[in-house]
DNA sequence: CTGAAAGCGCTTACAG
DNA sequence: CTGAAAGCGCTTACAG
């Protein structure tokens, strides 16, 4: 029983006979919406299972006028958060049929805008934008007709749907940790940008506030990338500059935490006795390094089902039984976060 | 000027008839290897940009026979190794015109063998996976006769290509560079398996024996998988168990080399005064973890491209020029690696 | 449900 | 090089 690599894959065709139905049956088994008997339908899987057919989907988007892939950018796949991400939306995509194009924008402003005009090789049924940099009026004002949905830090207002977390809600809860354990002193590694919408830095700020204690302005350090190099130096030069060291210190990820700590032990500043350490994001990291950081993790299946979903929202049906057509893309989605309380910000050290 | 979302995109003939040629002759343009002349072509690359043409791939792979899809199989995706990894494949499998499918295995051997016998929901150009856990012979006995590219850290030998670095001499040069730095007592955390091809782990304990110092067998430990909870566990049992304090520890990923070091912490001891601490990979955080990590650095772009090259040269030639035909699967593929020294096998603290 | 057929947008022999 | 046409393997109105 020698399996020959030139033989013709089954068609529908094949299974048609086999199952002694019409094509259109099998079709309609297959994938289309209109109702067909439970025996014919039986008879039917039978005959797939039988000829070992499977679909050609070059010629089912061919057929059905779409491409059968989509985008997902992110800014780099080597960070742990992103790439997780992308393992996620490519099975909730995979569920809805479509293959997942990586795109990668070297995490700066122009890479994403680059990606935002998308000026791709083949068409797309949709794209998934993971920003950092890009405004809302840019996204708003793009050219490319290509449904779209946005995926990032940032709430953006306007047409173009949003998939995030609650940043400022984690911010919160990240306050409400390091002060239940006793901080006073909270540095702040990644400020808010000015103008920028109340993010995981805002909702710390708050949380802090809330307590009825100052935010001093020389802990709370803004950087250029949320790499742990960025993080590094910036809390080397908070801790140079400031009079009293801080107890605490929220890094806006948990690359820029592990940056932070080696500030913190150039210093001679143990970790969490000295200073206890807040990252974000849960990176499969964030447990191994020494001590492991408390962080805030994101549900990234969750995020990437939204996303998935708010895309197919615009594509419109694509089966004949769903007649909704393209609905109107629908804002802000949020996504579940949950705090991880590991030895960074522990009292037992 | 508004673009009409339901506007019907440019085809073929469209350009031909701005251009004034024929459809063959566009499509040869295009990616044909009939020969046209410079002033034809100069046409036709003008009407392709007044129109905004971009060509359908569904329609072209139809006709062309082929999926334009092929499969990347890694353990997880979330490790950044196998990240940038799939990074450099989406990259280079563009260039050859191919989409890709991400799978994950989930880093064991059931996960593995699912996608080897690769009961894809549709038909694929080709398989890249990678494997730590499956035998050649499995391997060379998949019924499957879709073209596969072997990835991972030991060679198989048959018929299925193998690209990856050369761990031997991988592991050689890391023994040199700890031998170099006066280190005497080697640990080594992920011991080579027993009746496994040699690896990095073996090219370490040849190189520490070539120097002519024994490799303690107390100092060298198996461990289950390569991730930072079985490195602590495995280097916590080693120091737990031995009389005297290896002076120096080499882990076969940098994940695990993070565990190891948590577990020299919690016993005191530091890194990299009391023992130097090699990892393997040099994954993003290498430079970031406190102490940073002396690693091995992979070339992986240099993987990839030569995954998909041979991959290419099983399906054979795609274009009408490349008249070579399938070529047969030649074995071993080898991609260069590099020593980077950091703080972690430093002399320095 | 069936059957016969058009159409999706390409590639590619074929005759000129 | 051109032109006219078949074919890739599906989906889907159409008439029954």
């Amino acid at each position: 029983m020698t399996t020959d690599r030139r033989s013709p894959r089954p068609r529908l065709t094949d299974v048609a006979a086999v199952a002694g139905v019409s094509m259109k049956t099998v079709s309609n088994v297959m994938g289309g919406y209109a109702p067909v008997s439970e025996a014919t339908r039986a008879k039917v899987l039978a005959a797939v299972d039988q000829v070992r057919y499977r679909p050609n989907l070059s010629a089912r988007n061919l057929a059905r006028g779409r491409s059968g892939v989509i985008a997902l950018t992110v800014p780099r796949l080597d960070l742990p958060y992103f790439a997780s991400l992308a393992g996620s939306v490519v099975e909730a995509a995979g569920e809805h049929g479509w293959f997942v194009l990586m795109h990668q924008t070297g995490g700066d402003l122009d890479g994403e805008r680059r990606a935002l005009l998308g000026d791709h090789p083949q068409r797309l049924d949709g794209m998934i934008l993971s920003t950092q940099w890009l405004e809302a009026e840019e996204i708003a004002a793009r050219p490319d007709p290509t449904p779209l949905v946005v995926l990032g830090d940032h709430p953006v207002p306007g047409p173009v749907p949003h998939v995030g977390i609650d940043n400022h809600a984690a911010g919160l809860a990240a306050a409400q940790h390091l002060l239940a354990t006793g901080r006073r002193r909270i540095a702040l590694i990644g400020a808010p940008s000015p103008g920028a919408e109340p993010g995981r830095a805002q909702g710390l700020i708050d949380g802090v506030r809330a307590a009825g204690l100052p935010v001093l302005p020389e802990l709370t350090r803004p950087i250029t990338a949320n790499t742990g190099d960025a993080g590094e130096s910036a809390t080397a030069r908070m801790l140079a500059e400031v009079d009293e060291v801080p107890d605490a210190l929220f890094a806006v990820t948990d690359w820029v935490a592990m940056g932070a700590i080696r500030a913190l032990h150039a210093r001679g500043l143990a970790v969490p006795r000295d200073v206890a350490v807040m990252g974000f994001d849960d990176i499969p990291y964030a447990r191994s390094v020494s001590p492991s950081l408390t962080t805030i993790a994101p549900d990234r299946e969750a995020v990437a089902r939204s996303a998935v979903e708010a895309l197919e929202a615009q594509v419109g049906g694509v089966l004949p039984g769903d007649d909704a057509g393209p609905a109107a893309p629908d804002g802000e989605h949020f996504a579940p976060f949950e705090l991880v309380v590991r030895e960074s910000t522990g009292t037992g050290i």
